[in-house]
DNA sequence: TTATTAAAAGACAAAAAGGTCTTTTAATAT
DNA sequence: ATATTAAAAGACCTTTTTGTCTTTTAATAA
């Protein structure tokens, strides 16, 4: 569904926020581990964000990722879009540049029930909301629960 | 959502049983330029979908593809899993290896509605249901109608 | 049987996605 | 000041996806 550098980013968000809410702040090594994805790849879609404004960071000693206050209650819409584009949220289910209801493609009505719930999924949720429910929850980011109590 | 690949495949699947029931064989050339493709890319395409089975082909004068009628009532899922596997049909929404129940990701629950949703949609249609649905809606497989119109 | 038509096969290439690594910059602690 | 820490910048590389093209094979029509 999404691109991998959008898994990372929304891991590695949610990840950030809810290290933030117990007053860390994260470094790449730590949220590259802890999302199980490659380090320097990690820092790299992590620089992009903080060029965009989604996370901030600071350098040296303490140093690390935190989200911009205002920006922890944007729709997750609103990342994925500065990633991928928002094909996923408008496109056509067979790829039609002209597909509408005047023009449809075979699939249109049934593909446009699917996008709208994926339009209602990612603009109802934020990096906040599921970094809170996250907490409550003893959710994954990365290892499975087993694998990271044997690793920490 | 779909690849490009897929995206072609099955606008060209579609087009293909839409002239079979009109009791023509479209080549490649009619294919590509009906659905808006590349030639050669449509062309890659389809000898990929004849060696699996999905359309049948004829060679010379007169030649061009066809379904095999065993293979028109096959779930568009099917044809999908055997262009880009089944991640998209199985996968996390977060892109978590052990993403489930006991070891859920912040999106799982309305993530799996979503996958649910999918499943549901390409499981019910086939490039038939498809082709016979289309016929009657004057549906867009390419151009919109306008062009198609124009162009024609 | 020869010319023509059209798919099959497969080499090649461009672009995008995914990933790695080194060097530079900035912050902090000593 | 300086040593240390950690992100920023950016070069580089690999794989996958998308796309192009030439040559070969097979079918049909004349």
């Amino acid at each position: 569904m999404f691109k991998k550098e959008t898994e990372y980013a929304l891991r590695g968000m949610v990840y950030i926020q809810i290290q933030n809410l117990k007053d860390r702040r994260p470094g790449v090594a730590e949220i590259a581990h802890e999302i199980e994805a490659p380090f320097f790849y990690t820092a790299k879609i992590f620089q992009r964000l903080a060029k965009q404004g989604f996370v901030r960071s600071l350098k040296g000693k303490g140093g690390g990722f935190f989200l911009d206050p205002e920006k922890k209650d944007l729709p997750l819409k609103e990342i994925i879009i500065a990633i991928e584009g928002n094909e996923l949220f408008i496109g056509c289910g067979f790829g039609l540049k002209n597909c509408d209801e005047n023009n449809p493609c075979p699939l249109h009505q049934q593909y446009g029930l699917i996008r709208d719930e994926i339009n209602r999924l990612v603009s109802g949720e934020t990096i906040q909301s599921l970094a809170l429910s996250s907490m409550t929850k003893n959710v994954s980011l990365g290892f499975s629960r087993e694998n990271s109590e044997k690793k920490s």
